[in-house]
DNA sequence: TAGTGGTCTAGACCACTAT
DNA sequence: TAGTGGTCTAGACCACTAG
């Protein structure tokens, strides 16, 4: 018999019965391209309505970690690429999900007022005070990436009371200050080393990176922070899950 | 009054209300950060129930076109960057959303065993039959990326009967042969050009380039091709849209 | 208090696939 | 024919936010 759901937790039922299911995928319990318990199978083991169990599955195809057949089933995909997701983590997340230990070490940490260009990207008036701030983010101990950061002042008027070389940013904003991050714009693009950023990432000026550009907006639809995010060419590549859409 | 929506049309009736809001947004009839109408409001005006009503705006906000807030309603989203979704698509329509005029120079197609490599990219057997196409993109006349696709053979049989430089791979898979494609894996790095690479797209060897590598998958979770693209860095970026996931 | 989005129910019909 | 996923209904209760 199946453990049943906890129907008093503030995790939705649809949320606990995608958990079960994604560590049964994880431990390979249910093998690449074998079926997954169909919608009405979960609904009656689980007790649930089908919808409810369809939010669950619908959520696991989000993620690229099943896909559905109509008229057939839902089934484990067979991943050839190993993704990340990138659901809108962090560089400590995205190291981690990696097997990396992630550290950093900070550059610099100042309130200035935004320029014309920041402002813009974060939604406020130019001049308004933001925190800037640049890390050196290792992997293993070893330049991955350089980093820098602008985020409004008044979201987290506290920032410098932490410990921005072994604290995570999202860890903070989110845990610390109840800001919870909804979607991102990213754009990335390939160039050559600046030369201040060459020598912290132990490469020659001009070597090939991958610039990453993010703004993150918050539930309320606001951004939070504008990123730049520098990485050595021959150390990182960033994986994406695309998905058609419309669910 | 409000045009009803057409209940005999095989398009989802969520659909087509998305299809709605999105033209109203579009046309910029709802301002940036001004509210959608609320699930309730949308289900009386079409004459849907809730729940469709909130499939719609469920699929607007995974594209990063409104957020919303509980409590307090959909506005929508003010957007920063200019985001071309990414839905899956290939050149050609990237292009096309870009506002640019995608045309192709058809460098090489030929049927070839696969290698072991390209093998378990696609998830067959190393020696079956694959297509091997390489294209010199451009963008309004100008070349804007190197592409090298490889196709199972069998699923398009008489791919050499098409014109591979007019038309797109990605309309001849879904139109003609009726493959729908699901879902992809990306990854995204930045190299140098090389020397064969760089002559087509008149860049010195060495420069910095963005390379794209996608396998794309059917709604049967089977690859449809590998494609290797490298862009020019100069004139390309790769633009995301990433949202939290667990709808 | 009224309105919102988030979750959930217990059904229903459909197109599709495999047997 | 039986089973699947896709869509849809007409309600319900909840936590949350605003006035």
């Amino acid at each position: 018999m199946e453990r049943p759901l906890d129907r008093n937790s503030y995790v939705p039922l649809y949320a606990q019965i995608q958990q079960k299911l994604r560590q049964m995928i994880d431990r390979g319990e249910i093998a690449p391209g074998a079926p997954v318990p169909s919608e009405r199978e979960l609904a009656e083991r689980y007790g649930v309505s089908r919808m409810t169990a369809r939010q669950a599955l619908r959520a696991l195809r989000q993620d690229g970690l099943v896909y559905r057949e109509r008229g057939i089933g839902t089934f484990v995909a067979r991943r050839k690429v190993d993704v990340h997701t990138r659901n809108l983590v962090g560089f400590s997340e995205d190291m981690r999900q990696r097997g990396l230990a992630p550290s950093s070490k900070l550059i610099a940490l100042r309130r200035e007022r935004a320029t014309q260009q920041v402002a813009a990207e974060l939604g406020i008036a130019a001049g308004e005070e933001v925190f800037h701030l640049e890390r050196l983010r290792l992997a293993d101990g070893t330049p991955m990436a350089y980093e820098t950061n602008y985020i409004p002042a008044s979201l987290c008027p506290d920032l410098e009371t932490y410990d921005l070389e072994r604290d995570s940013l999202y860890r903070i904003l989110e845990e610390e200050h109840g800001i919870r991050m909804q979607s991102a714009d990213e754009v990335l693009e390939a160039a050559r080393a600046p030369r201040r950023e060459a020598r912290y990432l132990s490469i020659r000026a001009g070597s090939p990176v991958l610039v990453v550009h993010r703004v993150v907006y918050g539930d309320n639809g606001r951004a939070i922070e504008s990123v730049r995010t520098i990485y050595r060419a021959d150390r990182y590549r960033a994986t994406f899950h695309l998905t058609k859409n419309t669910l």
